[in-house]
DNA sequence: AAGTCGTGGCA
DNA sequence: TTGCCAAGACT
């Protein structure tokens, strides 16, 4: 229950089940969670995003072993205490895991009960957030909470829909405020989103005669923290994609290269701003590390990328290159010929 | 309180 | 193409 709900979290069921399958298939057990590295757990998050969630679990996993005996606790205030366990999650367990008689409120019961009570402002935010979860707790019938906060959750994923919603099938259309009010979809209110900013990317496939790839780790608590990627950076204006490469690539690494092919532009858009990648199929010619802390990075055989927790935007760049027809002369070996799965 | 943090499906 | 949004948590 913690590791799908984990998984649950901003994401849909239907995206979530293949990789609940392979997790639970690779680490079975808390223990084995606890054991695990992180390039492991996060090669088995790639693609599910906000990769947090990943690092937290293995996180949470060790805690559980040293503070609670290696036994996920009942009590929905100690669940809280782990990392990435906020009140959903820490309810959602206790009641499901373990029939706690607590109400869980996620995006979907917070959006049913606005409309049933007809509940004024943002959901999430103060005061309509406090006055949700009151009503929630208010209406949890008691003993019941392990199957009513599942069927609250499933009215607001199949009934209560964000647009549109089915209120004929509705099983408590009758009292239903926003209903009654003609407007169900005007509930909960939204709350305005800003136009989100637009980068461009340069980002290059350095690859040496021996047939193999240049890739950098990036640090952990940023966007796609821990995740490796092919080296690159920003675009500036006034900068073409190429300069901006070869920038970066001194700049991060002090890493000399010979650009010997332009991909097509890859779009990819995040939570909070969009960028279109611009790859380039490049020639190793030398390099001289910068001194200090820099993010690691390392060498690898072109058929072992896969091995590599990386980016959605980078499997998409190395797809690109296997159906492309810009593969370069090989010396010795193919650069990079990797398969991703 | 408001920003950060992925991805894919859909209109 | 663009915006919206989906079983949130953390800073």
């Amino acid at each position: 229950m913690w590791v799908s709900e984990t998984m649950l979290q901003q994401t849909r069921v239907d995206t979530a089940v293949p990789y609940y399958e392979r997790w639970m298939a690779a680490l079975p057990t808390v223990d084995a969670l606890a054991r695990a590295g992180d390039e492991q757990v996060l090669r088995l998050w790639e693609g599910l995003g906000y990769y947090a969630r990943a690092r937290n679990l293995s996180r949470a996993a060790r805690e559980v072993r040293e503070r609670f005996g290696g036994r996920i606790p009942a009590d929905p205030d100690q669940l809280r205490t782990l990392p990435g366990v906020g009140a959903y999650t820490a309810a959602a367990v206790a009641s499901i895991a373990f029939g706690r008689d607590v109400a869980a409120v996620d995006g979907n019961v917070r959006r049913v009960l606005a409309r049933l009570a007809a509940v004024a402002g943002p959901a999430r935010r103060p005061p309509a957030s406090r006055t949700l979860e009151a009503l929630a707790a208010a209406l949890l019938p008691p003993g019941t909470a392990r199957v009513h906060n599942q069927a609250v959750m499933e009215l607001g994923a199949l009934v209560c829909t964000p647009r549109d919603p089915a209120c004929a099938a509705c099983p408590v259309a009758g009292p239903c405020r926003a209903r009654a009010a003609g407007r169900p979809e005007a509930y909960p209110e939204r709350t305005q989103k800003k136009t989100v900013p637009h980068h461009r990317v340069a980002v290059g496939i350095v690859c040496r005669d021996d047939g193999r790839v240049f890739i950098d780790r990036r640090p952990y608590g940023g966007l796609l923290g821990g995740l490796w990627e092919f080296p690159g950076g920003k675009i500036e204006p006034g900068e073409t994609p190429e300069d901006a490469l070869h920038r970066e690539l001194d700049e991060e690494f002090g890493l000399r290269v010979a650009v010997e092919g332009a991909l097509g532009p890859v779009p990819h858009a995040y939570t909070h701003f969009r960028v279109t990648l611009h790859p380039f199929l490049c020639r190793f010619a030398s390099m001289v590390p910068r001194a200090g802390e820099g993010r690691p990075w390392q060498w690898v055989p072109g058929d072992a990328l896969d091995r590599y927790p990386m980016p959605r935007a980078n499997r998409k760049i190395l797809a690109q290159l296997r159906t492309s027809n810009l593969e370069p002369e090989r010396k010795r070996s193919p650069c990079p010929p990797g398969s991703p799965t």
